[in-house]
RNA sequence: GGGAGUUUAGCUCAGUUGGUAGAGUACCUGCCUUACAAGCAGAGGGUCAUAGGUUCGAGCCCUAUAACUCCCACCA
């Protein structure tokens, strides 16, 4: 019946390329199922993905398993996330292009290329690792469909005012050339100095020091700061002084609060704009804007004989200059955190340019963003606080536009004259307008003719936010869509709830007015040793997927993604694969046996079922029970360990005591191997079933050559779960714990002799208060420990064992 | 600086409402048992991060501390 050893990399190719022919995890538009709905994260594609990328996607998939197993009509698709700077930078490392250097024409049709080849191989990994996604609801989040969502989505909140077009200073990279948004930013700590410079009183009374770390945005320096409580400095306040190597230059001195007394030398410059702070206090005291820098991160005309160098150079140049002169009285090297853009590790700068804004961050909005988020259920519960801290300190709107090519581009041109925004029309998107020309002749405000397309792209934020109606179709569809919102679940890293989950939330509340999925399941991170967390530096090949799978099979890793509690960080190690590999052998081994047992079965329900066979299926649905309430509160782990520790004790305690009655029907009579037939098929069914979730191949090649031609369903992932039947039977879990006990007794007995469980012994005395039921299982107790006559005696439990039987 | 999580056997992890510390693995002792030696049986192994507190009783509740992970803020 089934192979003597089971080669793992044959059946699983077989098994995967089976599901995918027969439409196994295909969702049916026509089922009359109850859906379940998944939004699948779309991976972002970029080099090669590790255990840790697979781990969160395998939990889910557990998830969808299972319900799928309990007759759902499983909506489960796998995009994937290909647009926008990642990609972009993906591409140019990957070709050795620089994406400004071609024509954007040019560089997209590469670009999609790679995508493509990327694309294929991530899905390859998908599947080589058993994730169940119908594979024909793919998408890529440059797509047509993707496309077209996004702009639908730019459009309608842009005309009802939710998206608006302003001028506003935002971080942005010299290097990538792009705005960035507040949360691709990272910190880093650099080198730097600390420069002490003296700066002159306009009015000739005297010198202020000032400390900066970066002197070469002396030319852009509009103000000076110093605390009003500051007893020092208090007099200063609305003098002017002149700017070191620009003395044409004269800002006057003013007071604010945010200036720490005690850091640095007590008094500020603020330039336009060297961080966060000089920002705000050009917002504030309406303060003349200065650019030093431009977008390629040189200095710009403003900075005179400095204008054309890199920031680096011109600092170093300025500060040779201030030393010349005299201005610097004092250099302190120091280490200090700098804001870098996440993609290149740059330095940041804050440069003032026109781009789109989706509102957020009002108190109202932040009240709905809260609310939206107790309504949500979360897993593990914890993480909704993470949520609700970072709704709590929202104070930015959302930033969607990027100064890149490779994008979703904004469907709109500005009248060339007043600037006023002509939207594209839906039925025409997607659309790029710096191929088209806008539907109108004229500007319908000031009556211009002429039209200047948008150049930026959006942030792949802004498409990734509206997966939910990417997958329901929202853009060709919106009643379809608006019905089926909001879908069961999502899943994602707990890094990510944040940006992805509130933004999503935010997307869906806007154009459905609901939450965008029911239930949002947060996991937590493989880490690679104590404290480290895997990444790409560290994914060596021991955590590269396609290796472990190569070396373990999908079912042995996935076996390890089922590990303790769902949302925790883990541990990966190669000991623990060892684990799955050894209860992969046991699976085979134990149903191996028991399937030769059954041979010429015909499933039959005997009139007669004896105690033990009975007590192995009441305990089967006690743990068939445990393991389902795991799954519905999202944890696999548990759920895992629960059946797992059912099916341990099944094969040592159970079936070695059942196995003598279909050994030798001759000697136990045919009815009692009747009875052990009936309790292997239902409990092996079962467990069977149960393990399909974590480990999908062994049970699938189990299924197909038995069970399939008495269950019907093409395939063990279609059954659907459900626990034995079988008459309720009051105390049947702790009688049958007391036989297992006796038993126990003997195996340490001989254990603690040395000798061989075989040993046969002249007899046993078992004190008990289940006699009754115990009487019931002679045969059984008997056979199983070797022990040739059985005494017995009321009372509390105790084994006496006779005289050991020499050979 | 603020917040969240973690800290339990050598290792990886469980431990529901407070009531004598659990599993797997590793180690040790046996067993070639008519499925499986990657197996089976048995044994040893823990000051539950630290210091206080509440309680008849604390791994669990409270306070503080330490280490690690993450988020936010600051970073002239």
């Amino acid at each position: 019946m089934l192979d003597k050893k089971y080669n793992i990399q044959e059946k699983e190719a077989k098994w995967q390329k089976y599901w995918q022919e027969n439409g196994i995890y295909k969702f049916d538009p026509k089922s009359n199922k109850p859906t379940f709905s998944i939004d699948t994260p779309p991976p972002t594609v970029s080099g090669k993905l590790h255990i840790g990328h697979i781990s969160g996607f395998t939990q889910a998939d557990m998830i969808a398993r299972y319900e799928r197993m309990q007759g759902k009509n499983l909506f489960y698709p796998l995009g994937f996330d290909n647009n926008g700077l990642p990609t972009e930078l993906l591409v140019e490392k990957e070709k050795k292009i620089r994406a400004h250097t071609l024509p954007r024409e040019e560089f997209t049709k590469i670009a999609l290329d790679l995508v493509a080849k990327y694309n294929d191989a991530y899905k390859d990994v998908m599947v080589r690792a058993g994730m169940s996604c119908d594979l024909d609801l793919g998408y890529n989040t440059i797509d047509n469909k993707s496309q077209k969502t996004s702009q639908k989505s730019f459009i309608e909140l842009a005309k009802k005012g939710i998206a608006y077009r302003a001028n506003k200073p935002s971080p942005w990279c010299c290097k990538c050339r792009t705005s960035v948004a507040e949360l691709e930013l990272d910190d880093k700590e650099l080198d730097s100095i600390f420069n002490y410079l003296n700066f002159k009183l306009a009015d000739g009374s005297g010198t202020i020091p000032i400390a900066t770390t970066r002197p070469e945005f002396l030319p852009a320096c509009v103000a000076i700061f110093v605390n009003g409580d500051d007893e020092r400095y208090k007099n200063l306040v609305g003098k002017k002084v002149k700017v070191p190597l620009f003395e044409e230059n004269e800002v006057t001195i003013l007071a604010d609060s945010k200036v720490g007394i005690d850091k640095g030398t007590g008094i500020v410059m603020c330039c336009t704009f060297g961080d966060q702070t000089d920002v705000e206090w050009w917002k504030e005291y309406k303060l003349p804007l200065k650019q030093a820098i431009d977008e390629g991160g040189r200095m710009t005309e403003i900075a005179g004989k400095y204008a054309g160098m890199k920031i680096l150079d011109a600092r170093k140049a300025v500060i040779e200059d201030l030393k010349t002169a005299g201005y610097i009285f004092k250099q302190d090297p120091i280490k200090h955190a700098v804001k870098v853009h996440e993609r290149c590790e740059e330095p940041i700068e804050f440069l003032s340019k026109k781009q789109w804004f989706i509102k957020t961050s009002t108190p109202e909005l932040k009240k709905k963003w809260a609310e939206l988020g107790e309504e949500l259920i979360w897993r593990p519960e914890s993480m909704k606080v993470r949520y609700m801290t970072w709704v709590n300190n929202l104070n930015q709107d959302w930033s969607i536009s990027r100064q890149r090519y490779f994008g979703v581009p904004f469907p709109v041109w500005y009248c060339e004259k007043c600037g006023e925004p002509i939207f594209a029309d839906e039925k025409d998107l997607p659309i790029n307008p710096l191929t088209h020309s806008p539907k109108v002749d004229k500007c319908p405000k000031c009556g211009h003719t002429t039209f200047l397309p948008e150049s930026d792209v959006m942030d792949t934020w802004a498409t990734s936010s509206v997966t939910p109606q990417i997958n329901l179709n929202w853009a060709d569809d919106e009643e379809g869509c608006n019905r089926r919102m909001p879908m069961d679940m999502r899943f994602c890293g707990r890094d990510i709830i944040t940006t992805w989950s509130l933004r999503t939330i935010i997307k869906a509340y806007y154009h459905q007015n609901c939450l965008p999925w029911k239930k949002l399941i947060v996991n937590g991170w493989v880490m690679a040793d104590k404290g480290v967390k895997i990444s790409k530096h560290l994914a060596n090949s021991k955590m590269e997927l396609n290796d472990l799978l190569s070396a373990y099979g999908a079912d042995v890793i996935r076996y390890w993604c089922a590990i303790g509690a769902y949302g925790r960080d883990v541990m990966f190690s190669d000991e623990g694969l060892k684990d799955g590999y050894k209860l992969l052998n046991k699976l085979w081994n134990a149903s191996k046996f028991v399937l030769s047992f059954l041979e010429d079965y015909k499933p039959k329900k005997p009139s007669q079922i004896l105690p033990m066979d009975r007590y192995i299926m009441h305990k089967f649905n006690d743990a068939f029970k445990k393991t389902c309430a795991q799954y519905e509160n999202v944890e696999m782990g548990y759920a895992k360990a629960e059946i797992e520790k059912f099916f341990w004790d099944f094969c040592d305690n159970y079936i070695e005591l059942a196995k003598n009655r279909l050994y030798k029907p001759e000697v136990y009579g045919e009815k009692a191997k009747e009875s052990a037939e009936w309790a292997c098929y239902n409990v092996l069914l079962g467990v069977i079933k149960l393990f399909a979730i974590t480990m999908p191949h062994i049970t699938e090649e189990i299924y197909q050559n038995f069970f399939k031609q008495f269950e019907g369903e093409k395939s063990v992932h279609l059954c659907v779960l459900k626990p034995i039947e079988i008459e309720n039977e009051e105390n049947i879990i702790e009688n049958g714990d007391e036989v297992e006990a006796i038993v126990a007794r003997v195996r340490q007995f001989k254990s603690e002799k040395k000798l061989s469980l075989k040993t046969e012994i002249e007899d046993m005395t078992i004190q008990s208060e289940k006699l009754a039921f115990i009487k019931e299982c002679e045969d059984d107790i008997k056979a199983v420990t070797s022990v040739r006559e059985l005494k017995y005696k009321d009372g509390d439990f105790a084994v006496t064992i006779g005289k050991v039987i020499e050979d």
